[in-house]
DNA sequence: ATATGTGAATTGATTCACAGCG
DNA sequence: CGCTGTGAATCAATTCACATAT
């Protein structure tokens, strides 16, 4: 298969959200004109990356919701449940840890991680809080095949080795830091302050474009 | 000015965070080369994309560190202030209010909103707690540029409107839901689980190729 | 000598137009 | 007739090579 455009994987994502909304609201069919419109793409757009895919509606018609739902659940390895561990109960870690949606998309939360030795042997939101140290173990254990890593940034980098010697080959990475990936593991940052500092960025140069339009 | 890339804007984010470490180690002198190492990109990415913004380097010598972090801050619009707002005080909402690195970037945290009775009026990490519905008072009251939206779902887009009316033209929008921008705001977006399904399509997209290959 | 800054070349992603199917 | 699926064309981003400055 042709390597994918990541940006196609994101969009895919978006899509099935939509999908979601639409069958909520008891609606049974759609099409790539309804499905851009929501998730604010071309309909083009749409097409293509399903085309990557396979053929999944019917010309003149357009895509059954559930049936299109399937599918990218599938193409996005959601049929499947992945045991997720945090690493890191901070106060992220810990509103990660009763999110409820997570268990909705079959990722579910086997484990948690801290240094911090009064929380080590607590139960934070049905989920048992573990020393590091006891990481290689545990998440055999649990079948930790994804990890949720809320550490501050020094800890990042030895935490990400740790998780991939045991054996862990996904990480979403929510400290401000660029991980070096081991061979093998895949890391997706989440980085709010980074989000911050883009919307910075946007109202800044507006701003400075107003300043220059006005002189 | 020719329209920058938003991905050249995203790495200046992590060029900016690098200088940083490199400051921080007493590291007063870096290249492209450097940079780029740490950035997990090449160096002609970095070279081009400081060139959108002009020339920061001496040739044969490098960046000096300080002066090409005080221009990447300039760049980003992050050497004045901003005042902030968090838009739901859920388990995230208060995560994101006591979280320390905000303040250190010019982001000052000036109100809170939450539906709930019970928090209207409490102090979150030195935050006042306001109803909902003193949106437009409030915002404008303490000069609020960026809201942290952190609402369930469905009521995102009726806040976002809300900000938007009270002229906040920046949103980081956290929800799993994709936004419809009122004219002239700005919506960056922060979803968690669409990185764990990112996650899921790369661990699965690299599985189903190993069982190709092995037949 | 060395590492930047930048036009040119290449690669990749998005847009388009329409052929093909229901 | 309508809407999907897709090769071709356009547009944008990345990579490269090297002239240029210190």
């Amino acid at each position: 298969m042709a390597s994918i455009p990541s940006a196609t994987v994101g969009r895919l994502v978006t899509y099935l959200r939509v999908l979601a909304t639409l069958a909520d609201r008891g609606i049974v069919r759609t099409s790539s004109d309804d499905l851009a419109r929501e998730a604010r793409v071309s309909a083009f757009q749409v097409r293509k990356d399903l085309a990557y895919f396979g053929r999944f509606g019917t010309r003149g018609a357009g895509y059954d919701v559930d049936a299109l739902s399937t599918e990218l659940h599938r193409i996005l390895g959601l049929e499947r449940a992945w045991n997720v561990a945090i690493i890191g109960m901070g106060r992220l870690g810990s509103a990660l840890a009763d999110y409820p949606n997570m268990a909705r998309y079959n990722f579910c939360l086997q484990a948690a991680f801290d240094v911090a030795p009064e929380k080590v042997g607590t139960v934070v939101a049905g989920v048992p809080v573990y020393a590091m140290r006891e990481l290689p173990e545990r998440v055999r254990e649990h079948d930790v095949q994804v990890a949720l890593l809320t550490v501050p940034g020094e800890g990042a980098q030895a935490a990400t080795e740790a998780l991939a010697a045991a054996g862990v080959r996904g990480i979403v990475n929510f400290a401000s830091t660029v991980l070096d990936p081991p061979e093998g593991v895949h890391v997706e940052a989440i980085d709010f302050l980074a989000g911050l500092k883009r919307v910075s960025y946007a109202l800044h140069a507006e701003t400075s474009d107003d300043e220059r339009a006005a002189s």
